[in-house]
RNA sequence: GGGAUUGUAGCUCAGCUGGCUAGAGCGCUUGAUUCACAUUCAAGAGGUCCACGGUUCAAGUCCGUGCAGUCCCACCA
């Protein structure tokens, strides 16, 4: 025998992959309608975890299922620079080695990083592999492409020909630890308790709880309707400071909550979203008191070279001294914006930086939302989507690190507001254009800006037949955390640069918890790596098991125990084929017929399944599909008909069955199921991969499929009594019953019957489940067991009678409820009826007895 | 403050457009080792579908309210 006793995935995965590869397997057909999917580039320098398995899994799913179809199917990988997250990856490396990146030129950092990433190329498209993603590795593409940059190039002309990007002193989020700027989405913002301290000020009392930054004052504000405050509105006050006395203008605005604090709030612009939003509103100026590094510059006098938290100190020492300290609450809550990745608190700085104006790109994006342009999986994130457009606010797309698309622009070094937009040789730090100096902008733009351009940079836009033949996308499958920053990006460039939404339904998964439902952390020690599941249970399993149960958008606890029940199916995959092997060892021969009632059952049980599986992948119900076939392959195939079948051969038959189930498992379990393909090697030099999907089976008789039911239930009846019983190999008897006549050996052997004879009257317990004549030898005080049983089924069919006389009787229903309800109804009536009937007379039997 | 979402067996979850006598995996009980598989087979136990109200002939499914939880967004010093 070619198969060995137990499916060992290691042994195979590898080979079988390298095959598909070898046989181009993936390059789509060059014919039949397009089914195209993009990957989400996973971080080229990281390693992939289970978001991406199931990311990988999915579309694979879906891809390789419409490739059975006879689809144009592309599944095109690619990875991404993640400038910002590969820059502080390779920081920390460089902080272990005692240095950090401003030992070196932007140059230099970019080059060390880019070898760096080099280095570890080879182990996320490895495990793309070891996933079995059937993906098309001659289309791959890397965020750092020249395509993809020269797109990123086009995308921001546009948008600059356009009036859509702007150059802007603006507040932005800044980390004084990574020293660069972030989106408003990139700040991650946490409760804490940080002092209030209440001070005075000048004629005030105020409350506030960055005392540092009063260097920055320029007003004080308080609510137009606050009497207290009335007659300071408009005045220049003098206030008493740590480093002396300096003035600043009282200004009314709605901002400010009289009933906080004092109602009297300072304005510093320069360091308070806030502030600045008033100071715009009353023409205040701004001063920075911040340096890029997080500490006060010279305008704070003896403060200056102090961290921000260091200043907050002195300063407050230095109030309490001079005696202009009050009280400090230190109870009081609030909000801090911290950086998603060192977790350093947020510093608001002034800064001038290149802005998106956002709101021209959002309303056809929403537009298409609302049109219904686009299926959302689940439905109710398109309108978070929609919701998150009509807020969103300009966009910050200068990122100050090396890492990443330089910014194609150069200012004139007389001139600070004259900028021009060149892309043809950003190596050159200093241009001369129209005999005037232009320097190059030093920042790069935020990873979402290129990677916004993704589903059509990838397929090279505007010219290429990829373009033609695969946008827009069939799925955009990701997780639902990047919904905002990356999927609503490329929503709207899409539409932007194409005119047309880039992808036709987008699915999107929870995020993956640990088995107790905890979020997977490395500080909790509970992350899970998918490497480690498929080195245990095999690909397939991990696939197989991260889905199940799974629905688009809910949080999914990471569970062993399902991976190892689909390790257990691809197992019984794997045997199943070892007993057909056994039984047909060469390529299968002969008439493809059903013959018996067993093989007329299966044919309509594997039609319904091929059915379902379609309709579920179609509509994007992976679990759903997954769960079909699992029960049919191991409840209605193993265990039913292929127990039937050894009673009674059809091998040809056979061979097809297990055909079919190899195609419509290949999607859920391709490593195993190729494995078997290519061992048994019936249809010599061909691919599963590449092998259609099951289509024009046999014709079935759905009387010889009822037979089959009636069998079912005869077996499972007896089965169920000699259990009840206790007595193994019982005898058992039938009369005038030609449907048992005929299927005695299979009853016998599925039953574990000693014997089954003819007889005219019957002896003994008679099946009640049946309407054949079906009696088993026991002897009644063997069997009171049963009766008990026996009352217990007739209690319930007894309730079941009269909820459905209740339903029948009622005029409202059979008038309004559809006819073919009302006919199941009376169906279900009659069938309960016959049964109690037959559960009495059997009750009655033993009572006389 | 605004928005979304969850509450179904001991555990983790399916249940799409209302027809359910409510399912799965794991766990649990009982029995089976001869011929594909103990990663197995057979038979079972286990649920007022969070609560209350409404719509409907019919509600786990739709609507409202409440309770409990989760997430996202938002400028309170």
């Amino acid at each position: 025998m070619k198969l060995p006793k137990v499916y060992e995935p290691s042994l195979y995965e590898a080979d079988i992959y390298a095959l598909w590869e070898k046989s181009q397997a993936f390059l789509p057909r060059k014919t039949g309608k397009s089914y195209s999917v993009v990957v989400p580039p996973p971080n080229a320098n990281g390693n992939l975890h289970l978001g991406h398995a199931i990311t990988l899994g999915l579309q694979d799913i879906a891809v390789r299922y419409h490739r059975a179809r006879g689809e144009r199917a592309l599944l095109l990988p690619g990875a991404d620079h993640a400038g910002f997250e590969t820059q502080a990856v390779y920081e920390n490396f460089l902080a272990k080695e005692g240095k950090s990146r401003f030992d070196f030129t932007r140059e230099e950092l970019y080059s060390n990083i880019w070898d760096f990433v080099a280095q570890n190329r080879d182990n996320y498209q490895g495990q793309f592999r070891r996933l079995g993603a059937s993906v098309d590795w001659s289309r791959h593409s890397f965020t750092l492409d020249e395509k993809i940059v020269k797109r990123a190039y086009a995308t921001f002309r546009k948008m600059w020909d356009e009036g859509l990007i702007y150059r802007g002193e603006r507040l932005v989020n800044y980390c004084t630890f990574h020293r660069t700027g972030f989106a408003d989405i990139e700040v991650i913002y946490k409760e804490a308790k940080t002092p209030l301290y209440y001070m005075k000020y000048g004629p005030f009392t105020l409350a506030t709880t960055r005392p540092e930054t009063k260097f920055g004052d320029t007003a004080v504000a308080v609510h137009p309707d606050d009497e207290r405050y009335q007659k300071y509105v408009g005045q220049v006050v003098e206030v008493e400071g740590v480093n002396g006395p300096f003035t600043v203008q009282v200004v009314a605005d709605e901002m400010v909550d009289p009933n906080f604090g004092t109602g009297v709030v300072k304005i510093t612009p320069a360091h308070s979203f806030d502030d600045w939003e008033v100071a715009q509103r009353h023409n205040l100026p701004a001063k920075r008191i911040i340096n890029h590094d997080g500490t006060l510059n010279h305008l704070t006098g003896r403060f200056e070279g102090m961290t921000v938290l260091e200043a907050r100190r002195a300063v407050v020492a230095a109030l309490k001294e001079k005696d202009l300290l009050i009280k400090v609450d230190e109870n009081y809550q609030n909000r801090m914006g911290h950086c998603y990745k060192c977790d350093t608190i947020i510093e608001p700085m002034l800064m001038e930086q290149w802005f998106v104006d956002m709101q021209p790109l959002a309303k056809p994006a929403i537009a298409a939302l609302q049109a219904g342009k686009i299926a959302f999986y689940p439905e109710s994130k398109k309108t978070q989507l929609i919701t998150y457009l009509k807020n969103l606010r300009d966009w910050n797309i200068s990122r100050q690190i090396a890492w990443g698309i330089p910014i194609p622009a150069y200012q004139n070094v007389d001139d600070t507001d004259d900028w021009i937009y060149n892309a043809d040789d950003l190596t050159q730090e200093i241009i001369e254009k129209d005999g005037k100096t232009y320097r190059r902008d030093p920042d790069v733009f935020d990873t979402w800006f290129s990677s916004s351009s993704w589903p059509y940079a990838t397929l090279n836009y505007p010219d290429d037949a990829d373009y033609k033949d695969f946008y827009p996308l069939s799925l955009m499958e990701t997780g639902f955390d990047i919904l905002f920053p990356w999927v609503s990006r490329m929503l709207m460039l899409g539409l932007y640069v194409t005119n047309d939404a880039p992808f036709k339904a987008v699915y999107l998964h929870g995020l993956i918890l640990d088995e107790h439902g905890q979020k997977m952390s490395k500080s909790k020690g509970n992350v899970v790596n998918p490497m480690d599941i498929i080195d245990e249970y095999g690909s397939d399993a991990l696939r197989m098991g991260i889905i199940t149960g799974m629905s688009a958008g809910n949080n999914q606890p990471f569970g062993v125990p399902k991976v190892i029940s689909a390790r257990n199916f691809a197992n019984k995959l794997w045997n199943i084929a070892r007993y057909i092997e056994s039984v047909i060892p060469r390529a299968p021969q002969g008439e493809i017929i059903p013959r018996t009632d067993a093989d007329h059952w299966i044919l309509s049980r594997l039609d319904t399944t091929v059915t379902t599986i379609a309709d579920c992948l179609d509509a994007y119900h992976f679990s759903e599909a997954y769960e079909t076939l699992y029960h049919f392959v191991w409840d209605d195939f193993a265990d039913w008909y292929l127990e039937a079948a050894k009673a009674e051969e059809n091998l040809p038959l056979l061979a097809l069955l297990l055909q079919s189930i190899l195609k419509i498992a290949h999607p859920f379990a391709p490593f195993v199921t190729e494995t078997i393909w290519q061992t048994l090697n019936w249809a010599p030099d061909t691919l599963l991969a590449i092998t259609a999907w099951p289509e024009d089976l046999p014709e079935y008789d759905k009387k010889r499929v009822s037979s089959f039911t009636e069998l079912k239930i005869i077996v499972t009846e007896i089965r169920a009594i000699a259990k009840a019983v206790g007595i193994q190999k019982m005898e058992a008897s039938y009369a005038q019953s030609p449907l048992i006549a005929d299927n005695q050996t299979l009853i016998k052997r599925l039953a574990r019957l000693g014997a089954l004879t003819e007889v005219t009257e019957g002896q003994g317990v008679q099946l009640t489940q049946t309407k054949e004549h079906v009696w088993l030898t026991i002897d009644y005080s063997a069997a009171r067991h049963y009766t008990d049983t026996l009352a217990g089924e007739a209690a319930s069919e007894k309730a079941a009678i009269e909820r459905l006389e209740a339903r029948l009787n009622n005029k409202n229903y059979t008038e309004h409820a559809p006819k073919a309800i009302v006919a199941e109804s009376q169906a279900q009536l009659q069938a309960a009826q016959d049964h109690l009937q037959a559960i009495e007379q059997e009750i009655a039997r033993f009572q006389t007895s």
